[in-house]
RNA sequence: GUCGCCUUCGUCUAGUGGUUAGGACACAGGGUUUUCAUCCCUGCAACAGGGGUUCAAUUCCCCUAGGCGAUGCCA
């Protein structure tokens, strides 16, 4: 049975780069059908805090990664917290000690004299010991081991030593986690190897650059709430380290399982290229349901009042399918229809200019004077509209569209005008043309 | 400092002992009856450097340089 962990510090948000920890673990074990479980890693009193974890778990879970075993759903081998565990890794830490695999070390005491009651740590003694572990990206790699803390004086283990305790003991069978514990691994080799445990396999997929955790605005709580797609956002995690072999870069990962190989991961170190993440995000807005577009962009076009409860979903749906091709992420969505719900203020000074050109007054007068003899607006009849003042006026191009577009939108750059005027309707179309002739 | 890993277009990458070294993003040009954008087409652009091995190296080996990581009583 495959069993793979996503074991993260509840000490911050999660983003885009430290999901891929969670994401790979999550495919591997779908593709294994084994079984994915949540262990939080809070031996970090200063830093840990409990809504920490919880934001992670929801992050999680709205991209759609959920856990069969965790601190949340409980499970066979609870608790999954470590500074619940604290016991388990004493009873190991002594037997180390009693083997001789580890020494007390008082070295924290600094001059203070040591007595029987004395606090202490407890030091691995590695010995400068060369081990050479197998890693399903990286191969042999051959390590020399330094002594190291497993237990600190103040009770708690470090990361080294409860890493491989809570392993062994959840029965992890892989270890799927970024490169920067290639050379730690060692350490938990020599670990296990004196505690008398099978080492989990391990793999080691290459680091993100450019996506520094204090940069907040790629958090993956920050993207929802602007509203990228979970879809997006996996796609990209996963191109963060692993490329399907057709070169397809818009993929979802969960139909394509059977490709999916940790071996496969790649072994440099990439840098995040966030036109790339923008441009694949913007795909997936356009390809998406427009039901589902519906209800995420309703909060922002209510909040920004252009819409009410009443609003019809059918008039939003024709405004959002038409702007959609603009946007990365729904939220953006405001930036692009605030003629479709307001009245249109003409105060832009290049829109003014346009519009009082006598080119303009003449192509906006035969333009109201053809749509008031239509009784329904359709892309078709517009265009035929424009084509024949285009004919008649001797007017075209730029000359002819400009002043229509201002006109009716009161802005110079949009989609096409046949495609947004039957959104708007005859009757806004004539209203809004009419104050100007 | 020591140890480990890595090095293909600007960026993300595919790939091979003999290839016109492929794709994507970005960029540039053109097209889609106007503009921004979308969409389509075309173009630009890479095997870090030096030694080997070999008939042949981007591909294998070594060295150098560079990058990243580890070296914490952080995880």
């Amino acid at each position: 049975m495959v069993r793979v962990r996503f074991a993260p510090s509840p000490t911050g948000n999660i983003h885009i780069g430290n999901v891929r920890a969670a994401l790979f673990n999550y495919i591997f074990a779908k593709k294994m059908k084994g079984q994915m479980i949540l262990r939080l890693e809070d031996t970090d009193l200063e830093r840990s805090s409990e809504e920490s974890g919880q934001g992670i778990i929801e992050d999680l879970q709205w991209l759609g990664i959920v856990f069969d075993e965790g601190p949340h759903v409980g499970g066979p081998y609870a608790p999954y917290k470590q500074t619940q565990r604290l016991d388990l890794y004493r009873e190991y830490a002594l037997k180390l000690l009693e083997s001789g695999h580890a020494e007390k070390d008082y070295t924290h005491l600094e001059n203070e004299t040591i007595t029987e009651s004395s606090s202490y740590a407890i030091r691995f003694k590695a010995n400068q010991k060369k081990v050479i572990y197998h890693d399903l990206v990286f191969g042999e790699i051959e390590k020399e081991v330094e002594d190291f803390i497993i237990m600190k004086s103040n009770g708690i283990p470090t990361y080294h030593f409860a890493v491989v305790i809570d392993d062994h003991l959840m029965k992890i069978s892989h270890v799927i986690r970024g490169q920067d514990h290639l050379g730690n691994t060692a350490k938990h080799v020599l670990l296990c190897e004196a505690l008398g445990f099978k080492s989990p396999i391990y793999a080691h997929y290459s680091l993100t650059h450019g996506l520094s955790k204090r940069d907040a605005s790629k958090s993956i709580r920050s993207l929802r709430e602007k509203g990228f797609l979970p879809e997006a956002i996996i796609n990209v995690a996963m191109l963060l380290g692993w490329y399907p072999k057709d070169g397809q870069e818009k993929f979802n990962i969960f139909n394509r399982l059977e490709e999916f190989d940790p071996k496969d991961f790649s072994k440099v170190n990439a840098n995040f290229d966030e036109e790339k993440f923008n441009w694949l995000a913007g795909q997936y807005i356009r390809e998406a349901d427009i039901h589902k577009i519906l209800l995420l962009a309703k909060p922002f076009l209510l909040e920004k009042g252009f819409i009410n409860t009443s609003t019809q979903d059918d008039y939003l749906m024709g405004v959002i399918d038409v702007v959609r091709g603009n946007i990365k992420c729904v939220s953006e969505i405001t930036d692009h229809v605030e003629y479709f719900f307001k009245e249109v203020n003409y105060q832009v000074e290049s829109v003014r200019e346009v519009l009082e050109k006598e080119e303009s007054k003449t192509v906006l007068k035969s333009l109201y004077d053809k749509l008031s003899h239509e009784k329904e607006l359709t892309a078709e009849v517009f265009q035929n509209i424009q084509k024949s003042i285009q004919k008649e006026t001797g007017i075209k191009g730029k000359n002819l569209f400009m002043p229509i577009r201002s006109v009716l939108t009161g802005r110079l750059h949009g989609p096409e005008m046949y495609l947004v005027a039957p959104i708007l309707g005859l009757e806004k179309c004539l209203s809004r043309i009419n104050e100007y002739i």
